[in-house]
DNA sequence: TTGAAAGCGCTAACAT
DNA sequence: ATGTTAGCGCTTTCAA
């Protein structure tokens, strides 16, 4: 019943070899052909290619890197690639990659520092640099990195590697005094994952703000960066009661409003939130979220410049990182702080939001 | 001021020849060492590997692959993996990979034949298979790429080529009926891309749903299935008039509801709307979506469980489609057809959405 | 169990 | 402008 395939599943590939039999010309000459165009015989060339491509040839630019040590291939390490924050990056990396002729080699880490371990073991010979969009990794070991291959790191500012980062103490600050201006007295931070840089800046940026403007200021978690941890914030939160919030990101944000309305707290009126990334989803949600905007087009663009750039030679005296601004955008999430009604307290009753 | 930097940007990686004579063993020794364990003195092999981690060698797996063809990477081909469609699809698939050692590699190809084609051709000769998510391809040319390479097709039949699809008819099927038991004589379909071979499928599982049960149907588009192209089609939508609509997918389904909301219907009190995806952000809009879901988690596993299966030396006689069941998920984006109030309709008046 | 040697597909020197 | 040769890092025969 089950015959057997007449062809394998893996044939060995048409090389250049077969290509230069085929055409009568010797192998280096199909090389040229395809890499030096200039230097050989336009007929001859277009000879080839035709052959070449009748024959099926397909380039296997790794065989070659392994003579030239480059692949032309660049590596986005990233914690989750379907975190909307990173569209934006991503979009903007695999243009500028594409401008000159790189190729974007996708990383989705997953936040786990083994994952990320094992693909950069595996993916760090076969590329000419890395953009750590994020990373779990310690700074030695970044910097370790660095001396084996050119590096560029985004959201984090490591000393020794080129850094891009966005203003989080502008935008935290923003974020602050807009909800002084509301009437708000005390703060609270959800925090996202410790190993986040960007997590560490916010907290200490938003107390830094907060002491400025002479609030008081509260700090939960750690949560996952996720709509899950945020709900997990909002358990927590309807324990101390507060009346402005700042989350770690935008889906925890969402999480949190989303499990705060079924404790029966309103937003903005009982508590105001804030998040931070501006994802497309936040101007979705009711209420429409306030947030702190980076911009994360800019990041993938710079980052892929200036990796580039390190892969040609350039060498970069002072490696204070590039900051990128960053801006408060005030949507329905915030509002006057309610006098009238007592501190949002409850118990927690009512059942999580059903996960699909 | 620009002194020299000491050591080059791509530094010679360490070999398994640096190893080799740093531990007075030969070459080939190195490599089984981490290639087949078994086969080398115990002592000798964990002598090897305490040298090899002293030194920071990596292997170089890409360079084995030229001899033996096989690099443990397959590709993972979709539209553009920020979609949250792909969320599942993507984890999943690199769970199912990581468990057989295999890697995963993301191609995003943003929808367009170029890049599709650009990235195949670099990507191809080190792969060992492909799971096309999504491919602008035609039939023709994923037969031939078949030829060369396994591949498993995600969210499309193609003949020849196993293909694991998800029951549009039943959750067509099941749209309609709930649409017919809220009272809706016709029902407008906003199509999708046309290259889209689940946009085919659907519209006509519509029209043949829609027969049975005597509704009148309608198609508008083809729109891009995004927030904003779910807007265009509420303007067109606008002025036509129609009480019940199924978008191509959610994104769409909310950039609709969204447009739709500023042009003065309401959802779904004027017009009901059903999706396709049940993607995360369908939950969290206002009003909630009503869609058909799809179990994208075990598209991802059976993918690459089939085509690791292929990979191995399977050899599948037929090749059926893998159908996998979709259900009607009602939240609130549908509701009773209004009989008093007069048919929708209105002039394109307000502005769009903001884009961020 | 280990070593020696050939070869994967390609590129870069060098030679013609 | 083209051919020849060596070699990239690794794996895999084949011997020892």
């Amino acid at each position: 019943m089950c015959h057997v395939s007449p062809e394998p599943p893996n044939p060995r590939p048409i090389s250049i070899y077969d290509v230069a039999k085929a055409a009568g010309v010797a192998p280096s000459t199909v090389s040229r052909a395809f890499s030096r165009p200039g230097r050989v015989n336009a007929e001859t060339a277009e000879r080839i290619r035709r052959i070449a491509a009748a024959l099926g040839y397909r380039a296997h630019l790794q065989a070659g890197a392994t003579r030239t040590g480059l692949t032309s291939v660049i590596a986005l390490v990233v914690a989750d690639v379907t975190n909307p924050f990173y569209n934006d990056i991503i979009c903007a990396a695999e243009a500028t990659a594409a401008d000159a002729d790189y190729t974007v080699l996708l990383v989705n880490t997953q936040g786990s520092p083994d994952i990320e371990r094992d693909a950069l073991e595996r993916t760090l010979p076969m590329i000419d640099g890395i953009v750590l969009a994020t990373s779990v990794m310690s700074d030695s070991t970044i910097r370790m990195i660095g001396k084996q291959r050119p590096v560029t790191v985004l959201n984090r500012s490591v000393s020794d590697v080129p850094s891009i980062i966005s203003d989080n103490p502008r935008g935290m600050r923003r974020a602050v005094e807009h909800l002084a201006e509301l009437g708000h007295h005390s703060i609270t931070y959800a925090a996202g994952p410790e190993a986040a840089w960007s997590d560490g800046i916010r907290w200490r940026s938003l107390r830094e703000s907060a002491k400025d403007l002479q609030l008081v200021t509260h700090r939960m978690g750690p949560f996952d960066p996720t709509f899950h941890g945020g709900e997990s914030a909002a358990v927590e939160l309807a324990r101390q009661g507060t009346t402005a919030v700042i989350t770690f990101n935008d889906r925890m944000a969402i999480g949190l409003i989303r499990r705060l309305t079924t404790l029966g707290a309103c937003v903005p009126e009982d508590v105001s939130v804030i998040g931070f990334d501006n994802i497309f989803t936040a101007e979705l949600v009711t209420p429409a979220l306030t947030t702190v905007a980076a911009m994360q087009y800019a990041m993938g663009t710079v980052a892929v410049h200036n990796l580039l750039a390190v892969i040609h030679g350039a060498h970069t005296k002072t490696h204070d990182p590039t900051v990128l601004p960053s801006r408060l955008v005030v949507r329905e999430s915030t509002a006057q702080r309610n006098r009238h009604r007592p501190q949002f307290t409850t118990t927690p009753a009512a059942t999580p939001l059903h996960d699909k």
